[in-house]
DNA sequence: TAATTGTTCTTCGTATACACTTTGTCCGGA
DNA sequence: TCCGGACAAAGTGTATACGAAGAACAATTA
């Protein structure tokens, strides 16, 4: 009770258009809406059963993030990511993340380490199950736990938007992410454990190594993206 | 003529949402707006001379990019850079423009280093006459410049963002920014010219370095940012 | 003084209207 | 058949109005 007072104070209801926005975004990035589709406003309208305010403002931010150009007078429509997209968000990553690395294994709690190894125990957990959508999800998971420890939320709120995106290239492309090296998760995590910052970032350049290595492979088949 | 034709292919008529959007943006980086104002949408159609609705939908991509806070149910609020953000900031820039300055290096035409070349003239001249702005101007103009030459779309416009906040917080500051240390940038683009990736990240961090010991020297006298 | 109530301001969402562009279709003429 | 222009349809861009609900502040009451 206590907390639902607390809540009430703040906020709670989050606004139709944070919901539009967090709608589209999924929807785009799980496919529904493929790149080249046109996303005229009466029909989102429709599709998600709000009026037309809502819709706009949530285009707009997702214009801002990236998810949909919109062409003036003529309305919006997926974007189109291209293959050189991929390498220019990996390039990014792979100093974000590095960066992320290591300001996780200078602040680390014992109890940031201890949530991580939980998500490492699910992921192994999972990888045996063979539940691939929960390990894909395990990876995200701890991805961003991780800029969540390193504490800077700039580094935090770009990486994640990076991370969004490189999901949405990777849906389009193959089905589901590979089976994850989980070895190189307990690398990285190891070494923000050990508090050494030149550690933890070898570790993450490692993986983000291989990840960009491993969306080639994927992307080889081809996203049908025109 | 013949481009006048090609931008009324696409368009001309930047929407009301846009331009409300810079001047928005502007007005907050100047300091019009100072940080924890209140933004009521009404207050802002009026002061631009628009309906609501352009004002909401900027409102929302300002929220975004971090200018503004939006309380629900209670309106937007000018954001309210702590002296964490700094620090924050500078951290992400610097990975971001190290490899902005080598993904120049490697891929600069004989153009390209003509036009920095050209910007660091034009500097020298300013900082003789002692046009305090104009080298800010030119300072922004070259660092922009490097963005764009690295070829890197989402790098260019998280570090532009990025590099718009840094402005705000330098202007919520000091004045001014000091004299600018021209040779500084002169090595930067020595070493984009040169080709040589690693020695243009080098100049780059170097370059960071410096900005950042100048952000504290002057932030000490302090933002009156509560 | 402290708690409660009421008032006011403002956002949030809906609905509507209309000008203006772009696009597509249709039709007549060469 | 092919071309060109008139015409209609679709959809965005902008403005406006209105009701509901939340939050802040003032006034009132115990």
């Amino acid at each position: 009770m206590a907390e639902d007072l607390r809540d009430k104070l703040g906020a709670q209801h989050l606004p139709l258009r944070d919901q539009v926005l967090a709608a589209l975004r999924t929807a785009i990035i799980d496919g529904d809406y493929l790149p080249g589709e046109r996303l005229t406003e009466d029909r989102l309208a429709e599709d998600f059963g709000v009026s037309r305010n809502p819709v706009r403002e949530a285009l707009r931010v997702a214009e801002a993030e990236g998810f949909v150009v919109i062409l003036p007078r003529r309305g919006a429509v997926v974007a189109s990511p291209s293959s050189g997209t991929i390498t220019d968000m990996f390039a990014v990553r792979e100093r974000l993340e590095a960066l992320a690395a290591r300001l996780a294994a200078e602040r680390a709690t014992a109890a940031d380490v201890a949530s991580l190894r939980a998500l490492l125990d699910q992921g192994r957990e999972a990888t045996q199950r063979h539940d691939l959508a929960r390990v894909a999800e395990l990876n995200s998971t701890l991805h961003l736990r991780i800029l969540q420890i390193s504490g800077n939320p700039w580094l935090s709120s770009i990486a994640k938007s990076l991370y969004l995106h490189v999901q949405w290239v990777f849906r389009l492309g193959a089905a589901e992410r590979a089976p994850h090296s989980w070895a190189e998760h307990i690398q990285l995590v190891d070494a923000i454990e050990s508090g050494d910052g030149d550690r933890a970032e070898r570790a993450a350049l490692d993986h983000l190594d291989a990840a960009s290595a491993a969306a080639y492979e994927n992307a080889e088949g081809g996203y049908g993206v025109r």
